[in-house]
DNA sequence: GTTGTAAATAAAAATATTTTAAAAAAAGAT
DNA sequence: ATCTTTTTTTAAAATATTTTTATTTACAAC
């Protein structure tokens, strides 16, 4: 059972992380705010308007729909994406998880 | 004016994502949970606990240092961490500033 | 001062991520 | 079928992070 618990535990550590470092990279960061303020859009826009390299947007959106943050939908020859906001919250909630408590007592003090 | 609000932007960009990187590493949330858990802890408690190496756990601490996540204080022999629990405060909003809305919305939903 | 313990630092080696450049896939237009 | 546009994929090069090993610093006890 300690081994089992172990493992359990290990993995959403190794899953929350994995999702934070999809999220911990101001381009990608600067991708998803600009997808969510459109709520849905595709990807010549993306690159177009933030101004970055066709190549480079598309490689970090790979690495955007591999943490499930974003999902993808086509429609001709363009590919809309828009956020898992639930997968989103999830991703915000593992970080507050375990200090949840710790830090309302904090903001409380404030 | 452009310029300016651009570079404000790409600094609270760079911030959140500094601060988002230091915690995404299993081991770093791992001796984060570990050293919340407790409070206050030293060095050696933390990786004697978690069964880590010496240098690693020294060498995470120092990017959680960095970051700000935590503060040390020495007592005697022995320097114990504790958790800035207002910056990590900061930094889970940092994700979840420019989606709250749309998160709200999703939570509804369910 | 020397010794022992706690923790940090430095430097190299191993890995992983990011960027760049080029090629390939998918679809619409001609 | 060929051409063009949109996007993905692949592969190499450039960077950054992580791990390992060894050394150094800080303090306390003797």
């Amino acid at each position: 059972m300690r081994r089992t618990t172990d493992s359990i535990n290990n993995q959403k550590l190794k899953f929350s992380s994995d999702v934070l470092r999809a999220l911990a990279h101001p381009l990608r960061m600067k991708i998803l705010e600009f997808i969510d303020k459109n709520k849905t859009i595709n990807v010549n826009k993306i690159y177009n308007t933030l101004k970055l390299e066709q190549s480079i947007t598309s490689q970090h959106l790979k690495i955007l729909r591999a943490s499930g943050l974003v999902h993808t939908h086509r429609d001709g020859k363009y590919i809309h994406y828009t956020i898992d906001y639930p997968k989103m919250a999830n991703a915000i909630q593992a970080i507050g998880a375990f200090l949840e408590e710790s830090a309302q007592v904090t903001e409380a003090e404030n």
